[in-house]
DNA sequence: GATAACGCCTATAGTTACTATAGGGTCAAG
DNA sequence: CTTGACCCTATAGTAACTATAGGCGTTATC
């Protein structure tokens, strides 16, 4: 199949197949003699497998370790389990840290009674430290 | 001041400070007749109050708006309270996603029964989403 | 006065995961 | 035979910096 439909049927588009293969994620697939790519159904799995792996927050330097993994079947799952064990750590410390900037900005937003600027209090929090009146500030 | 002093007092760095500049957030300082940047109070002021928007979620583009409203005292403070609002519903959207992506790798991670990669639960439900165990998917 | 260590300067490229654009060739239908 | 949809490459842009190279300025010590 050409790099169009490839596209479609792993819901992707063109331009980010060829940046894959640019990548190195995706192999270069032979050409017609016009120099078209085309694309078996191997082709489509793995860039499904990608898709989905980024759908699910792996970095592509993840999707190239787990493709990797792939290519040796005969090799134990450990390495799979470690990658989506750092994988949601890092979402765990992401949440917090979003959770309490959500948080400093509700306090701040609280302090704000509607008047000029000049006496606004967030725009007077948000410009030192010591003047905010987020307790994590 | 010169620029390393200013970095060290707004716990910046240097580079930063000349990006920053660069982008027109912070203005192109007075120089020494040997070219070196040399840096007022206000400088120093305006710096933190970047920083500390920063800290607080703030882009950069955003940061640039509310540094053009602080210079009109005389306004209303509507649009900071705006911009306020639009950035919590960004972070609670963030964190929706991202608590999201937890879950879906929680599930995945609890159909590993630590074996070899060829029966790996992890990776088949990666390979798509119809074999992925994944509510969401 | 020489030298070393540090600070400052500019300009460019790299990071992530794409997206957008320019400028051109290919293919199938009417 | 031409129109429109598709394909190609190469380059630049996005956000917010960080890193690097290569070269001056400044200051302290010997």
């Amino acid at each position: 199949m050409k790099i169009g439909t490839l596209a479609k049927a792993a819901d992707s588009k063109v331009v980010t197949i060829r940046y894959y293969e640019k990548l190195g994620l995706l192999e270069a697939p032979p050409r017609s003699l016009s120099g078209q790519r085309e694309y078996s159904a191997e082709d489509l799995e793995r860039l499904k497998f990608i898709r989905h792996c980024r759908y699910h927050g792996f970095s592509l330097a993840e999707v190239k370790i787990l493709i990797k993994l792939r290519k040796a079947p005969e090799g134990n799952c450990a390495p799979v389990d470690n990658l989506i064990d750092s994988l949601i750590a890092k979402l765990e410390t992401q949440i917090d840290s979003v959770n309490r900037l959500r948080q400093n900005l509700i306090t701040l937003k609280g302090c704000c009674h509607g008047g000029s600027i000049a006496d606004c209090a967030i725009l007077k929090g948000l410009s030192q430290r010591d003047s905010c009146p987020c307790s994590a500030c």
